[in-house]
DNA sequence: CCTACAACCTATAGCCACTACAGCTTCAAG
DNA sequence: CTTGAAGCTGTAGTGGCTATAGGTTGTAGG
């Protein structure tokens, strides 16, 4: 009997996919704008991945999930694949990412304030002629005192 | 001579553009899309707004800021004209839209402190053979205590 | 060996909310 | 009347996938 799928070292897409995480689609996208290597086909023109092909894939997944994004994980990759140095490189892109995500949170925290005070107010029971979401909306002296 | 820009009750484009801080093209975008109606046109085929335009367009440049999709604005829109009621309707969106925030707000507070870690691991002064950035997406061990 | 069916293949279009460009016409100041 | 900014339409591009159509291959059961 052959081995166990989780012990093959010659997969198809479909496993790779389910070792990583990552949908088949998303695999040949990534294949198509040069971020997985072209595998091995089979003799039916099928792809066929290695073990080199799964971390590869690996570390794209993680940079994904840590919101890198993907052409910052094509210059990961490219340092990570000339070894030893580069780490300064790579310190930058996951810094200045962070920072990135910092902002980006600034902005939705005051994005929350603002709209946790529209739904209160309106929920608060307030008499029912007006509607504080829409109000909000319609009213200027929001951004009046932006300059507009 | 003539008023000034800031008084003139029918205007162009250009300066619908400045008195929103929305993009010329952004709002033939918004036309195109149904969000603002088709304003009158000059006698060479070019758009002029009124008072009512600058409103509409005020509101979508609001829900805009925070962070509605261009749907949920259409939505709004169509319960602000529709005089009186709907609020509970309005204040749904709001309150879902607010939810999706602190959704995005929990995801990215995470993706923080993980990034957070690997820079400082990084720039903490490790031996400079690995680079704690490269290590981190090359690394296993989160992803194994998911499953894969 | 044959059949059925899942999994695979390519190519293309769609998603969101714009943004940018090409190539033209119109408006307003001098 | 000339110039140049501002306007017009239509189309394509952005990021990072996702979905569909219409075909081919791989494999397990009978």
């Amino acid at each position: 009997m052959p081995p166990a799928k989780t012990l093959e070292r010659v997969v198809p897409i479909g496993t790779l996919a389910e070792r990583t995480g990552v949908k088949v689609e998303t695999i040949r996208y990534y294949e198509q704008v040069g971020l997985l290597p072209e595998p091995e086909r089979s003799e039916g023109n099928q792809r066929r991945y290695g073990r080199a092909h799964v971390e590869r894939l690996a570390f794209i997944k993680h940079g994904r999930d840590l919101g890198f994004a993907v052409e910052s994980i094509r210059t990961l990759l490219r340092l990570s694949d000339t070894p030893g140095m580069a780490c300064d490189e790579a310190h930058a892109i996951a810094a200045e990412h962070l920072d990135e995500v910092r902002d980006k949170i600034a902005r939705l925290r005051s994005l929350e304030a603002e709209l946790a005070r529209i739904a209160t107010v309106c929920s608060g029971g307030v008499a029912a002629s007006d509607c504080a979401v829409i109000e909000a909306l319609a009213d200027h002296s929001h951004c009046e005192h932006h300059g507009h």
